[in-house]
DNA sequence: TCCATAATTCGAAATCTATCTAAATTATAC
DNA sequence: GTATAATTTAGATAGATTTCGAATTATGGA
């Protein structure tokens, strides 16, 4: 036997969250919430090596350097992305524990009870 | 033996977003990236019997009624609730596949390989 | 039919955001 | 030193967002 869990609801959706939790969880969702940022966001998870040169990110959007610099350190200071300095170049990687958790608040917590 | 699946990534982080899905993703995730709707859509979720009065909502917020009134039209368009008139009130109530998708894309597709 | 209440829609004000240009700054390689 | 990659800063503008008060719509009851 495996699954006893029920299917309940999103965390989101088990109790209402206090202004607090909102509030900090706005900005969270407010740094994906673009559409910039979020094809900055899967560029850098589904390049090879599992991160990606800044080059290669501004030269694949039509917007200026310093633009892209500063969707970059809105994910950044949101936790989603990290990111390191290689000679002459800067690479940014994925924190997949901050994404996921992002999908924590949406996904319901058990499995669906075996059908 | 349960899971041969291997933890890959976030559906976002699998491949780059197109423009034009980035475009219509950002429409649904800016529906959540705001504190009052996020508190709306877990009071909705967490009320007793999956649904709630506007009535109740509007009472719990420092906010006039056609602001609350405009938040919930932005869940409704982004397709993430629902509601009906019943006699004098109008109630709302969550559309759990729309939540559960948005969690989808930053949930890791698969099951961690049993530890 | 008229009135009171619940909720939405409308129109406008204040604020925030994305983007640009341009310039300055930092770090590295040759 | 000089050139290149990237970030930061400042100021400007266009557009989106949040919020309100007033007007409107829908319903139930006197």
């Amino acid at each position: 036997m495996t699954a006893v869990t029920v299917q309940c609801c999103a965390p989101i959706a088990r109790e209402p969250l206090t202004e607090d939790d909102a509030a900090e969880l706005a900005v969270l969702l407010k740094a994906v919430a673009d559409p910039v940022r979020l094809r900055l966001l899967s560029m850098i998870g589904s390049h090879a090596g599992g991160e990606a040169c800044v080059c290669d990110l501004t030269a694949a959007f039509d917007l200026t350097a310093p633009t892209i610099s500063h969707h970059l350190k809105v994910l950044r200071t949101a936790g989603l992305i990290d990111s390191e300095r290689r000679g002459t170049w800067v690479y940014y990687w994925i924190i997949p524990s901050a994404v996921a958790r992002l999908g924590e608040l949406f996904t319901p917590l058990a499995e669906p009870a075996s059908v």
